[in-house]
DNA sequence: ACAGATGTTAAACATTTGTTTATGATACTG
DNA sequence: CAGTATCATAAACAAATGTTTAACATCTGT
């Protein structure tokens, strides 16, 4: 079989078209709120190349699942991979790189981790396994302190991390800028590091002051008289 | 007018167990992948009914929305108001205590935050505000350290503490517990304060360091040549 | 007990939605 | 140029969906 066959593009030709306006949709909408006519005229093509091209509604769907998660796995593997070579890069950061060349990745990749497909699921625990990795390999050198329980830290932290990609909109609103952007991740981890640097109390001594708001507190360790 | 009419208990009744249940499949699937006659098959009533009650199914979904977003303001003044007594409740301490009577509010208003509703996308902003005025005043009463910049500090502990009602079913699995209940919120507490305590690196002076993965990092306030 | 709300249903309706089918255009090969 | 495989469309279809309508039951107050 010759190679002369266009698919040597692949993207660019209306198949891909299809997919990548319907991952933008599904991304703003869900999946189930946008209809395959919406898609085609979004797309400039007809309903029906639509299902031709990918059997159904439910094919694209799974097509554009599917793409979400490859690409998702592959940004788990660069991650995993930086760590091990001692690299430098932060998830937020990864995801604000790539947003550049595919804007409705973002915005998909949130529908994908609130939607709960069952494929997706297990995206989490392998980017939590993955960035637990390279927190043991931190604290072995000696630049993290060790935590009482390395596993629930790192949740805590990657959860952190990705409620930059859940809660974009509404913290572009709330603070001004877009943390998702080169230029805005830079004052955003600022504040982060700052946060993760010297804490937020101002006598670390004191943490079992019983604050206020914010901080989670009450470990329910010590109880208190009412 | 009496007040013999059986709306003395207004809830229990059909058109709240209509509510109740919408909500519950709305939160799942989306409003949109649910349809009239699921809703009406899973509260007991006729789709007929559904309609009599709310009008349509748009309706429906306004007083399910109404509610939630209702539910979530009260929460809000809670916490604003315990703020200003100084009074101890986290945000998810909130949401773990309200989680046991409405079970599906939670996965509701996770739905609510992603969709990006327009009356939901003020909630966050109205929710820090409360939450930097809490801090504000933590900072003037010397119990927390102020921040280079307290609204972007503020966001970022308030996603924190979001980050638990979006991303809860991933980290229940991840980490064996759930988080929004009373005993698994004194374990995932006692991580969270633990950073916000001590932060998590070994020498709180190293943290130019080109740690590796996990926390944001290289604020680029100071490039690094390739 | 009777008139009238009120709560509820079953069946019918119009529209929308995913999908199919038959047909046409376009480009590449021999 | 003819043949053919690929790409694409328009119109038709069947199922599903939101909604309406008319009738039925159940309670309420006089």
């Amino acid at each position: 079989m010759i190679l002369n066959m266009r698919i040597a593009k692949d993207d660019l030709r209306a198949v891909a078209v299809i997919r990548e306006t319907a991952m933008g949709l599904f991304a703003e909408r869900g999946a189930a709120a946008v209809t395959v006519r919406e898609i085609a005229a979004a797309a400039g093509v007809s309903p029906g190349l639509v299902i031709h091209h990918y059997g159904s509604k439910d094919g694209l769907k799974d097509a554009v699942e599917g793409r979400a998660i490859a690409f998702f796995e592959e940004m788990i593997g660069e991650f995993a991979r930086l760590g091990e070579e001692g690299g430098s890069a932060s998830l937020a950061e990864l995801f604000a790189g790539r947003l550049e060349s595919e804007p409705a990745m973002v915005d998909y990749i949130r529908r994908l981790l609130v939607d709960g497909g069952e494929a997706a699921s297990g995206l989490f625990a392998r980017l939590l396994d993955a960035t637990e990795a390279g927190m043991r390999a931190l604290a072995g050198a000696g630049v993290v302190r060790p935590a009482p329980d390395e596993r629930i830290r790192t949740a805590f932290l990657l959860a952190n991390d990705l409620s930059l990609v859940l809660l974009r909109r509404q913290i572009t609103q709330a603070v001004g800028f877009d943390p998702l952007t080169r230029e805005g991740l830079g004052t955003w981890s600022a504040a982060v590091i700052d946060v993760y640097t010297s804490g937020i109390f101002a006598f670390p001594a004191a943490q079992q002051v019983p604050g206020e708001a914010e901080p989670d507190e009450q470990p329910l360790k010590e109880g208190h008289n009412p």
